[in-house]
RNA sequence: GACCCCGUAGCUCAAUGGAACAGAGCAUCGGCCUUCUAAGCCGAGGGUUGCAGGUUCGAGUCCUGCCGGGGUCGCCA
């Protein structure tokens, strides 16, 4: 149970029988009514403002709404203490009984405590990591995959119906560059000098076994013909090599693409044009020529009558090419029937995961898909910053030219897969990351992993001691049937308030589409415990394990078994494993 | 020139439909190891939320303008 929703509908119910009783006049919008936590803990454990919100329509002044309304809910026997405070506030304490039955929530659910039907089983399409096919995925795109993958699973935890996606740009020109280094190892492979590769190749490593695979497969068949001859070949082989290391990475960091969709094929199906005639109709293509941009020009820039999508016409700043100049489609052209795609499959939400560098589509983007829909289908596009690498401090350089750059194969191998997804959604998506080798496997609090996963760790301890003196089940069923009323301390039961308020954290961070809350919140959960725990270093009567009281030792396993599970919830959501022990 | 993102403690960052005194950690200072893992904990100081207006009973949050940092701007994706 969400204890503000719940508390919520305890002081509609109020309110509304203070309407019937005539207390307060009807007709009055309920909605904006909120109960939430409030800022300062000394309030209270839940507020609402709905005597600020309901008293202008009433004529009355707010805090004669508030006592009203106080009195009203002092019924309520979930409730110890209703008090009128500030402006207008309403702050309510819960009875420790109705903690207990929240902890009991947590025991009882194990780590699906949380889960909701906020989607109502509503599809969404969350596309992720899309990135070109001419070679391995490097540390900017695992914080794509990480963040894309989280969110798929923040909002199945939340009721959607999650289509996680990755479009291959399979059809540009880097593909024919791909296709050309391709060639070039190739030649490699069949003992040719190839000397220098030359400026504008990729001159990866990665693409030596391509070449080797090339020559065993076709022989010599491709060193005398001619380019054209070759080059559609080796783009598909070439590609098909390069998704291979891609799915490898992908894999290495955990994000599970349901869908790959492929640039070249929606190309070859026509599915551009279609596009383009379904915006045509709709009067929204023309021929025309664009104004250069103002300030600094780029190269060679000369007036040019195109092909235009009028994306003005939904808020872009200027209209926006579908075809190059040698009649070939934009990327923008095939995206927009990519999208288009995805809403003849039925999504009506979209998530598009981008690097912040494609910030200046996002307008075009959603032009295109108001226009196809109909403004029916919405998409949002989460757009995530840099990652800085660096190594104690020095930061490691990266050079794409020189072909060395550092994989998430790279990454993953050296520090595990969780800590790389945990560290990438230790900050917002719009926020620049810093992610230092050094750091991140550090033992000690300013590292969020090893803080988190040893509170996981610490609990799973004391649970394993416990089962060992009392000689019985610690798991979350067996548990939920101890006395909780023994749990009557002040820090027992602010530790069960922040448990409980997992459920809304779930809902708020899927509704904003951001994954990060978690791991700020189970770091949250992590400091509590360990506090509690240290606590019971001064005083060994808050210790978990109390000598000659089975039955507090017992309710207070329960209580750290709740805190393992909301741990354990929250890291099953990022995607990383909870330890159980620290090695 | 235009558009987008960011600007919060000395540093790195939070603040969940606008709400009552803006929170953590690091660093600084003062404490704490005969212990369920000190791989940590407790306490103190530290702020005109870049600036100036506006909307509101109430603004870090919404609106306008400016300042500073980053990104992007037809035939790369």
């Amino acid at each position: 149970m969400d204890y503000f929703k719940h508390l919520r509908y305890i002081v509609l119910n109020s309110v509304e029988s203070l309407i019937s009783s005539g207390a307060l006049p009807t007709g009055l919008d309920l909605e904006s009514i909120n109960v939430e936590p409030p800022r300062d803990p000394s309030h209270g454990d839940v507020a609402t403002n709905a005597a600020l919100v309901l008293a202008g329509k009433t004529g009355l002044k707010p805090r004669e709404v508030a006592e009203f309304l106080a009195a009203a809910l002092d019924r309520a026997s979930e409730l110890s203490e209703v008090s009128v405070a500030g402006p207008g506030f309403v702050n309510i304490r819960l009875s420790d009984a109705f903690l207990h039955d929240r902890l009991r929530d947590v025991l009882d659910a194990g780590t699906s405590y949380g889960d909701s039907d906020l989607g109502q089983g509503q599809a969404v399409n969350v596309e992720y990591v899309s990135a070109n096919p001419t070679g391995p995925l490097h540390v900017g795109n695992a914080r794509g995959a990480v963040f894309g993958d989280a969110l798929a699973n923040l909002l199945q935890k939340t009721g959607f119906r999650v289509t996680r996606e990755y479009y291959i740009n399979d059809a540009g020109t880097q593909v024919d560059i791909l296709a050309r280094s391709a060639h070039l190892r190739y030649r490699e492979a069949l003992d040719e000098d190839i000397e220098e590769i030359p400026e504008g190749l990729y001159p990866g490593e990665y693409l030596l076994p391509v070449g080797e695979r090339l020559a065993a497969e076709y022989g010599d068949r491709w060193l005398k013909e001619d380019e054209d001859k070759w080059l559609p070949n080796l783009r598909k082989a070439a590609t098909d090599a390069m998704m291979d290391l891609i799915r490898t990475d992908l894999d290495a960091v955990g994000a599970n693409i349901d869908v790959f969709s492929s640039e070249s094929e929606l190309v070859e199906a026509g599915r551009v044009d279609e596009a383009e005639s379904l915006l045509a109709d709709e009067g929204l293509i023309y021929e025309g020529v664009l104004e250069a941009p103002k300030g600094k020009l780029p190269e060679h820039w000369e007036p040019r009558e195109q092909t235009l999508f009028r994306s003005t016409a939904f808020g872009d700043d200027v209209d926006r090419p579908l075809k190059k100049s040698d009649g070939n489609w934009t990327y923008f052209a095939s995206d927009v029937a990519y999208h288009r795609d995805k809403i003849a499959r039925g999504f009506n939400t979209m998530i598009d995961v981008w690097g912040a560098d494609h910030a200046g589509h996002v307008k075009r983007m959603k032009a295109a898909v108001a226009a196809l829909s109909g403004n029916a289908a919405e998409l949002d596009v989460k757009l995530y910053q840099l990652v800085k690498l660096s190594r104690g401090g020095e930061p490691v350089h990266m050079s794409k030219r020189a072909g060395s750059f550092v994989t998430i194969s790279d990454i993953v191998d050296e520090v595990g897969k969780d800590v790389v997804r945990f560290i990438m959604l230790t900050r917002k998506n719009d926020a620049p990351l810093d992610f230092d080798f050094a750091a991140v496997t550090e033992q000690s609090r300013d590292n969020p992993v090893f803080y988190v996963q040893y509170a996981h760790a610490r609990a799973c301890s004391v649970l394993r001691n416990a089962a060992g003196i009392l000689q019985c089940e610690t798991d979350g069923k067996a548990l939920s049937r101890a006395n909780l009323d023994r749990l009557t301390h002040g820090d027992e039961l602010a530790l069960i308030k922040l448990l409980g308020g997992w459920p809304r954290l779930i809902e708020t961070a899927a509704e904003a589409h951001e994954p990060h809350r978690i791991a700020f919140y189970i770091h949250d959960v992590a400091s509590a415990f360990h506090q509690f725990w240290n606590r019971g270093k001064e005083d060994p009567a808050l210790r978990f394990i109390v000598d000659e009281d089975a039955e507090l030792t017992l309710a207070r396993a329960a209580l750290v078994r709740g805190v393992a599970t909301v741990i354990a919830s929250g890291l099953q959501v990022m995607g990383v494993e909870p330890v159980e022990e620290m090695r």
